[in-house]
RNA sequence: CAAGUAAACCGGGUGGCUGCCCCUUCUCGCGUCAAGCGGGAAGGGGAGGAAAGUCCGGGCUCCGCCGGGCAGGAUGCUGGGUAAUUCCCAGGAGAGGCGACUCUACGGAAAGUGCCACAGAAACAUACCGUCCCGAUGACGAAUCGGGAUAAGGGUGAAAUGGUGAGGUAAGAGCUCACCAGCGGCCGGGCGACCGGCCGGCUGGGUAAACCCCAUCCGGAGCAAGACCGAAUAGGAGGACUUACGGGUGCUCGGCCUGUCCUCGGGUUGGUCGCUUGAUCCUUCCGGCAACGAAAGGGCUAGAUAGAUGGCCACCGCCUGGUGGGAAUCAGGAAGAAGGCUGCGGUCGUAAACUGAUUUCUAGCAGGUACAGAACCCGGCUUACAGGUUUACUUGGCCC
RNA sequence: CGGGGCGUGGCGCAGUCUGGUUUAGCGCGCAGCGUUCGGGACGCUGAGGUCGGUGGUUCAAAUCCACUCGCCCCGA
């Protein structure tokens, strides 16, 4: 993940907070906004009441391998800000439940589906 | 073997797939003179003993410089180590422990000031209950009154002016003596803290983590320091001053310097450097009781910037729990077996099965695998931490 | 990186500077009783506190000192 694919700046961020749209559930909220580019950006948020920095680097490095190995539509700003629970939480359980609020965000591509419409054509 | 004391150290491993940061080399596309921009491949490196808390000290960088005074802060037995310290080493004194050993904010209360509640007569100057003597009224006693002596006894308190014993006295008191404690002096040992001995007079509270005194030390800010490049906004408003005023990183004085300085308003908050070779690490050897220092040889060991070492899987290791099996040790062990001795009445007899406890080996099962993430760099301190290893020593039990 | 503040019954605060005089106090809340036909309000009574923790100084610590834990705020 270069640097063009993170959400480095305040005022990026702030934009996505003021006009994205948010998913959310007991481990992860999502907010997600369209960014008029070809390629995604992402920004990870663990807040201090998360726990303590080794929790807060782990919470965040478990996000960056989802949002790497999840295949979603283009073009979107997202944001991954941990809950509480989330400190506690292995990786699959992260992966299923930002897998489900990319889909409600209907962002996000299943792998099935466009695997057997592949081999249909 | 058990309990403990003191040091030093480790703090998961292997493999596969797939990602991240940095460096080196190569390479592709755009450009095509180059710089540059975007991408790819290979090789190498990639968290800790505390990276943490930020409690001390130093390097480094900037604040224009020098000197004096005041304020403020820190430290506080002695000697040494160090770049430096509130750290470390060695030693002294005191306290704790049977001991190995551990702990200590450990200068000064005859420089001065303050405070010491309640109780108590008194918490800086004193005598409440008492004790004793003399005188008067009594009857020589008791009692009362007056004068004097005393600080042993009672009582209060955290603390009451050395403690114990003996002598002494009207009763008493370091009044005298012995020992102990404290103070002062002399002699001896030690660089010193201090220790040992002798002599002397005879002794008057506590609190400086109350102010304070003494000695020693300390300029301020911090890598968001600071330097350069680029971008953007403004090129302003108000005030102070011009024989002096302001500024010059606590205040103040003197000297030097400077022509500006302060407040408000506005813009940018991108890149490069600083940025990792350093009081560095390892080995050998020498000096030193040690901390540590000197020399020689060798090594290069993270540099991110919404912040890199991750994710998934397999196997193994380690720990805990209960289960099955085996072994060892200890205790018990019916019928008192076999058997020994016999004065034929008896007496001595744990080997075994079996039971219990402890230790250990092993099989498979379940759960767990700490504390914690570099951000300028070092030296310490403090705090957190599953579990494990090694060495030295102490005490107790058993065996030789 | 630097600086500052807070922690006291269930909640919000005094007391800490200047240690003891008080059994650590006040308001709200809680429980019981009274008052009322009943409730509220009011009156009376009562329960409830390791003073964040550990250690030290002192005769004596919520108060002084050191370390430590947690929370909050400010500046660059």
């Amino acid at each position: 993940m270069g640097a063009k694919e993170k959400l480095r700046k305040n005022s990026q961020f702030a934009a996505v907070y003021e006009h994205g749209k948010t998913w959310a559930n007991d481990l992860v909220v999502l907010k997600t906004l369209p960014n008029g580019l070809e390629w995604n950006r992402y920004g990870f948020v663990a807040g201090k009441r998360i726990g303590k920095a080794v929790v807060r680097n782990r919470v965040k490095r478990l996000f960056r391998e989802i949002a790497r190995a999840t295949s979603t539509e283009t073009g979107w700003d997202v944001v991954f800000i941990a809950r509480n629970q989330a400190a506690k939480a292995s990786y699959h359980e992260l992966e299923a439940s930002v897998a489900g609020l990319l889909n409600r965000a209907r962002i996000l591509i299943d792998k099935d589906r466009s695997e057997g419409t592949a081999e249909a054509r």
